[in-house]
DNA sequence: TGCAAATAATTAATATATTAACCATTAATA
DNA sequence: TATTAATGGTTAATATATTAATTATTTGCA
């Protein structure tokens, strides 16, 4: 039986653990949680997104995201406008509210960036996204790959 | 504002959306969330654990923990037990069914766990774990000393 | 054309995360 | 030793995660 608190998983977790605090208290002096601060970092960059789009950039799953979006509306910051060419889909869009976040958010929130980035050199920081990025590429592949594979033994 | 997609915040929970479902199927084969089973898995290794104590070594926060520990003990995996020389302390211990799993689950695991630690080399895999490490160390102090700023300005 | 399969969004059910507040017990100290 | 502060665990309130099922459209194709 492997080690358990320094496998992959715990590491990520731990580090995220690490990180993720002095993010949330800035997204809670303006009212945000982390995922709703996701949502509009998210519609800064480009507005008025289908909701399954906005799930892939914010890594937040369809169904959790409806909730998600439904406070933000709730708070004044996000609409729903359902699309004319394909009505099933919506579009999630930004109030001038909702835009007007932007600049009081984004200095702090690049500031406790630049500090994290500040932890480890500037190539260990590289390496490590590099390396994130690769586990994460073939981990996936591995797994479609084996759901694949399940498919081809359920039709034989 | 920097680049969203590739933020270290990002790449963690990617990583993390791309390794997590493969272990996840092996624990939804024995009834068990991702939860459950890490307590199960730093019972095995010492039984009898405080629950704060649980808390630190499972990741899982003192509150949401309560709940995991309850369920485990619905479903006979776990008992409580209160302490006779500090009686605030609730040690969890591992019932017969619970000790029972490790055996059956931990292979599996244990498979799963080499296919992702293939996915990189050797050297990428431990550096990759040494950097998480110190990122995580380091974001943890400084977020520490902005505390303790904050306390003695409070008290001055 | 007409219908089966695919797609976008949502709902449902259960489990967990997060933060603050609270209770019981123990430790510290005036 | 009588309080007060600290500790271990839990509860409360709200938000999110996860998986499966559902609904409304739209597409692909016989």
């Amino acid at each position: 039986m492997k080690p358990f608190d320094n496998s992959l998983p715990m590491m990520l977790y731990r580090t995220l653990d690490a990180v993720m605090p002095a993010f949330r208290s800035i997204f809670a002096r303006f009212g945000l949680t982390e995922q709703q601060w996701r949502v509009l970092r998210v519609l800064w960059d480009e507005d008025a997104k289908p909701l399954l789009a906005l799930a892939q950039s914010t890594l937040i799953q369809a169904p959790s995201l409806v909730g998600v979006v439904d406070r933000l509306h709730r708070d004044g910051l996000v609409e729903r406008s359902r699309s004319k060419v394909d009505r099933r889909v919506v579009r999630v869009c930004l109030t001038e509210a909702g835009r007007a976040l932007k600049t009081r958010v984004t200095p702090l929130v690049d500031a406790a960036y630049a500090e994290l980035e500040a932890t480890v050199s500037d190539v260990e920081w590289a390496e490590l996204l590099v390396t994130l990025d690769k586990v994460a590429v073939r981990a996936r592949s591995a797994s479609s790959k084996a759901g694949t594979e399940a498919v081809s033994h359920a039709a034989s």
